[in-house]
DNA sequence: AATAAATAAGAGTATAAAATCTTAAAACTT
DNA sequence: AAGTTTTAAGATTTTATACTCTTATTTATT
């Protein structure tokens, strides 16, 4: 559903608002994240050029630079970070792909999965990063 | 979410289930089917030998020839197309793509994704074609 | 027997996503 | 001022999916 790029994207968000919870308020070098969640530095820098774009990260360069969270972490919710890297087609388009598909004029699928697919998007839009960092605080253990 | 493979199959099984239904049990050809929905004669020829070698169809060559259901309507669930053509690792693999997660070891969205996750896998393991020809048949018009 | 109609199977091409590399620009350190 | 560290941007390569083409095989028709 998500491409390796978003799942990338929120894995390194994730990362860096755990930063920032546990006080550490610089910036983190994208070199730091790639080695810390095994991702390719080079795909990173590229996701993460994007969010920045987007205006949910700041970016510094320089020794010391990296990337550090725009916004407090409540403010950022998964939705945003999909948006941001796949774009809303899977919360728009129809499950079978025809264009014309909508509610007057339904394909087969159409209002079963509706149902499903508002389920996810409130499901993201209504998880933030602060949220999933209380969530993980409540485990023992949580991977990333 | 479905490839565009996966999405053209489900198409044609509708397609296919519905002549069955208005009481045409012969062969349909390939060549009828793309036409109607106005997909490629070659491509979908590709998807529909994977659903007969699945069981889901059965195949006959020469004048005449075509496909048709090799199970009852109810007995072909859309997740068995979609397990023939794209298989299920939406329904086994991490949202974030991480290898290790699961239940005892999980991402930080798992618990949620999983909830999700499940119902669609309900809506896909519930939903057979005659409940789509059904639906079908409530509604004045429906797209294929 | 020959031809035509259809699917089967394998090979090939095109496009998009994923991943990498290179050069440029910014900022710090000495 | 020169060198180092870091992100930015553009170009390139690789890989997977989507799509097309060609040849083979089966069956019916004449």
């Amino acid at each position: 559903m998500l491409s390796t790029a978003c799942k990338d994207a929120l894995r390194a968000m994730i990362y860096i608002a755990k930063q920032k919870l546990n006080g550490r308020d610089k910036f983190i070098s994208i070199n730091e994240i790639a080695g810390e969640l095994d991702l390719s530095f080079y795909f990173l820098s590229k996701i993460l050029q994007q969010l920045v774009k987007a205006g949910f990260l700041e970016s510094y360069r320089g020794p010391n630079g990296g990337v550090r969270l725009a916004k407090d972490p409540e403010d950022i919710k998964i939705i945003d970070i999909v948006a941001t890297i796949d774009g809303l087609s899977f919360f728009t388009d129809c499950v079978l792909g025809l264009d014309e598909c909508c509610d007057e004029n339904p394909c087969p699928l159409h209002q079963k999965w509706v149902d499903k697919r508002e389920d996810i998007y409130e499901l993201f839009s209504g998880t933030s990063l602060k949220d999933i960092l209380e969530d993980i605080n409540k485990l023992k253990y949580v991977k990333l």
